[in-house]
DNA sequence: CCCGTACAGATTGTCAACAATCTGCAATAG
DNA sequence: CTATTGCAGATTGTTGACAATCTGTACGGG
């Protein structure tokens, strides 16, 4: 048996899920106007869910929402996108750290995660660049989730779904990515979790954000990433060991 | 003249507003059940804008919201509180670094927050213990604001609206702060961050986290603290040189 | 006596109509 | 000719009614 729950999203949801199909596919486009009215009509359902559905899309920060002026499609720029690795870069350190803090590697989630790593390896998945980006973005949400810090991942969730939105809506090409170095770094970053090495753990996330903004960088024309990721996170410069007490 | 923005606050908000406020006096409790209908019928609105406040406060964690059963009132434990001072020193060491990048010091906003920080020093706030976490809270707000990123700075304000709340709630007592240290600290860091010196910035905000969580902890019975804060954020721990190139 | 089912009340989800607000254009005054 | 004002259309905000779903209770079979 095992069944799927019965309805996984509801209409609000579905109108959401909806508008950032239309965004990866190139119907809606930045700037675009999000009338409640029409994708109400489009959609067959009244403005109410609709009106939800896009509330939910400004929270995530794919829309911008003004007072009686409605809703238009964000038009993101290469900072934008810098910013979400910025801020997966902190938290994801902070959900590993955490994960292994508790013994994670004999909960049954685990499994999962690694099992969500096994279908980056598939060769259909890697075929098609976003299906690699979303099981990629997945897996990584199944590990982080493995921190119980609820909040934390949901802030990292919320940015990895505007992540495929913002390369496709900016332009960036990431085609020549080389799917088995970043399986090797995710295969080292899990087994890092796994032993509770948090230093592995800490340098393969490191480097994983770093070779995909930097992979980003490459197939974007004006992208400043200097001073962001080399120019240190701060917290990293001056020893912790000095503050304590 | 200079007139203040006519409307400040949508119906929606409104609603999400006064039900805090209903959480800080007490007339809300944890496990409360939400009911649409007769929130609706005690404020003179409709479910609509009642509805999209609830969905608010549901983002905000504030109120835990499932499908066709309705919204109840968060029961937050310690632990809780410790996640969002665990973001709130993490996303805050972000926003000041990226802040000190700038040239923040001669931005007009800067004046605000030296504004906001005096208002901490007013004996009538310093009365009042929510009013003045409420004063602090908003102080740091407009200083993270200096860092102009958008997103890290929204996950930092929604832990703000979160943190009087959740004090309350749990009935954890702070009255013995030392309001004189507390704005000591701040001024370090305020000026910290005016010359630029991301050490001194770096230590004052890590020590005011530290004290602030310090505090709630002797207040509240059953805290486990350590393993937070002491058991570092990981970033620290490791050279970050170590891992250049 | 225990378990599963059927119902009734309560509550959320959805809808379509109405009211309030905004935008752009045209008319008007200076 | 430029700037302000007033309007019409478009769109969002709000409302009350209706439909779908859930919760708890009482009934009936085992």
């Amino acid at each position: 048996m095992s069944f799927e729950p019965l309805h996984g999203l509801s209409t609000p949801e579905l109108v959401a899920q909806r508008i950032r199909e239309a965004l990866l596919d190139g119907t809606l486009r930045p700037g675009d106007r999000l009338i409640e009215a029409d994708i109400a009509a489009e959609l067959g359902v009244s403005r109410g869910p609709v009106r939800e559905g896009i509330r939910l899309l400004g929270a995530e920060g794919l829309v911008v929402l003004r007072r009686n002026r409605g809703a238009v499609i964000t038009s993101p720029t290469f900072e934008d996108v810098l910013e979400v690795y910025i801020l997966r870069l902190s938290l994801g350190l902070l959900a590993l750290n955490h994960a292994m803090q508790l013994d994670v590697a004999s909960a049954p989630e685990f499994a999962d995660v690694e099992l969500l790593l096994a279908r980056l390896r598939d060769p259909e998945v890697q075929e098609d660049p976003l299906l690699m980006m979303e099981a990629d973005l997945h897996f990584q949400s199944a590990l982080f989730d493995l921190c119980g810090l609820s909040r934390i991942t949901a802030v990292l969730d919320q940015t990895a779904r505007d992540i495929p939105v913002f390369v496709k809506v900016l332009g960036i090409t990431y085609d020549d990515v080389d799917h088995a170095a970043l399986i090797e770094r995710h295969q080292r970053l899990i087994e890092a979790v796994r032993t509770r090495h948090r230093a592995d753990a800490d340098h393969a996330w490191r480097e994983h954000v770093r070779c995909t903004v930097g992979e980003f960088a490459r197939g974007y024309p004006d992208a400043q990433v200097e001073g962001i990721f080399d120019l240190p996170l701060m917290h990293h410069v001056y020893d912790h060991h000095e503050y304590q007490g």
